[in-house]
DNA sequence: ACCTGAACACCGTTCAAGT
DNA sequence: ACCTGAACACCGTTCAAGT
């Protein structure tokens, strides 16, 4: 999160650099704002500079949504080691709460496009991170398959339809409040 | 669904063809692969024709867009007037089936770029089209509004998750079977 | 080993000019 | 009225050359 203008990138660690700057303009511009050339000049480096710790665009898109899941999981694992009186709701909840804050992040985390490509690392991180949902569902409470996969998709279905302002807030009604209601919704 | 060689573009509707071209081309190669130089080129034309109808790539991918809301409304509307036993249920499965078998174009209907620039024509297309499905829910069954947007947000969720691959199907497993149960469970 | 400058093959978009 | 050709300002990517 700095900015930092006594640049130490010259012969320093540009792809931490190119990743901390990335995320920023993801979040602020979306995924199609995010442009290599752009990116580097935002880093103070030439245009070919990213092609000494990036492959392609793809493979630093990819890099930034490995970290969205490594961060989503340690999400989901601190409020499922918090002990919560529901864990399903808890969990639900900070997974919409996530979505809601990591918006772009969140969305390229489930990018088709990425997906298209087949990275390892990308399809490494997503397991990972779902088999910690999977295991702390499993475990604290008896559902089948088909109950997780159920809650899963409606956790999942709510992010996306609030993430695109599809679900209409009334006058007055909190986002928090509607999501909790709608979780609890078995 | 004509690839006619014996165009009549030259002075012909032209607009009508860019469409018909582009969703063919959008369902095989995805939004990111449908370019407006190669589409003019599919369908034999100057790069600079296709501006002659639409305004911008948005514009066209927004035409696009607007044309799913519409199928997808019409898809809905046929069940729910085909008096399915279990309407909820019905329209699910048309929701997810829908997705599944136009998957980019569901994929562009929800596209937050599209959303950004605010056209209004998709607005008013995707609220027509969730209008429909709300008088249908709420008018079948006495289900409140939290529990029509948490079913609406799981079936939204599945067509997703499905979409993206991100749900493993088991070995030997029908995904129309997965869906029924998934929905099935309240 | 890491970065730059210049180039290549593309884009979307504009605009004068053709029919 | 509708379309073309050529141009503009961009891209992502490559590669020789610099330090």
């Amino acid at each position: 999160m700095s900015t930092s203008l006594n640049s130490p990138y010259h012969h320093g660690n540009l792809r931490q650099a190119l990743l901390e700057a990335a995320l920023i303009i993801l979040e602020k511009e979306g995924e199609a704002g995010l442009g290599l050339r752009d990116l580097a000049r935002a880093v103070g480096v030439s245009a070919a500079a990213p092609y000494r710790h990036f492959d392609s665009r793809a493979a630093l898109l990819e890099a930034l949504a490995v970290t969205g899941f490594q961060r989503f999981s340690a999400a989901m694992e601190a409020v499922a080691s918090s002990n919560p009186a529901d864990p399903m709701a808890a969990m639900g909840k900070t997974y919409v709460l996530f979505a809601l804050s990591n918006a772009n992040l969140f969305r390229l985390m489930f990018s088709p496009q990425l997906k298209k490509d087949g990275r390892p690392g990308l399809r490494m991180a997503a397991d990972a991170a779902f088999d910690t949902l999977r295991h702390v569902v499993g475990g604290d409470m008896k559902t089948g398959r088909i109950k997780a996969l159920a809650a899963w998709a409606k956790v999942h279905g709510l992010s996306i339809l609030l993430l695109d302002g599809q679900i209409a807030l009334r006058a007055g009604e909190d986002t928090e409040a509607l999501i909790a209601e709608i979780i609890g919704s078995l």
